[in-house]
DNA sequence: AACTTGACGGTCA
DNA sequence: ATGACCGCCAAGT
């Protein structure tokens, strides 16, 4: 038997090859992933990963606009932002400035498996 | 089993 | 540019 990945297996994998200093989109991932995600789908995955013993840099993903809408999930006020900022991203208030220049988009780094 | 709720995104007025 | 709507689909209630 063929055992498929969950659905939210797919998701830390490709959140994990986000590499540091880079950000990308709820969206972008769905994409990746084809029909059997739509962005919250996403984001919903995302929110089990504070259950999970893994690390998983979920602050790397924001919305399609580079705003920090996740933020709420992470501990403290601005924690997604302040880790964000220490990977030199340049952030106001909630909106990533450089956020076109930082975007990293699976469907063109990862071309296949 | 039905209804609501999202870490979203695209479209249209 | 801003705001309302709608599709997406698993989970919780």
């Amino acid at each position: 038997m063929i055992m498929e990945k969950g659905f939210f297996q797919r998701v830390y994998d490709i959140v994990n090859r986000i590499p540091y200093g880079r950000v990308t989109s709820y969206g972008a991932i769905a994409q990746f992933l084809g029909s059997k995600g739509s962005a919250r789908m996403v984001g919903w995955a995302l929110n089990s990963t504070k259950n999970s013993t893994e690390n998983i840099p979920a602050h790397r993903v924001v919305n399609r606009n580079g705003l920090l809408t996740g933020k709420r999930h992470f501990s403290g006020n601005d924690m997604m932002k302040e880790l964000l900022k220490s990977e030199g991203l340049l952030i106001e208030g909630d909106q990533i400035i450089n956020f076109k220049e930082k975007f990293w988009d699976p469907n063109i780094e990862i071309d296949q498996e």
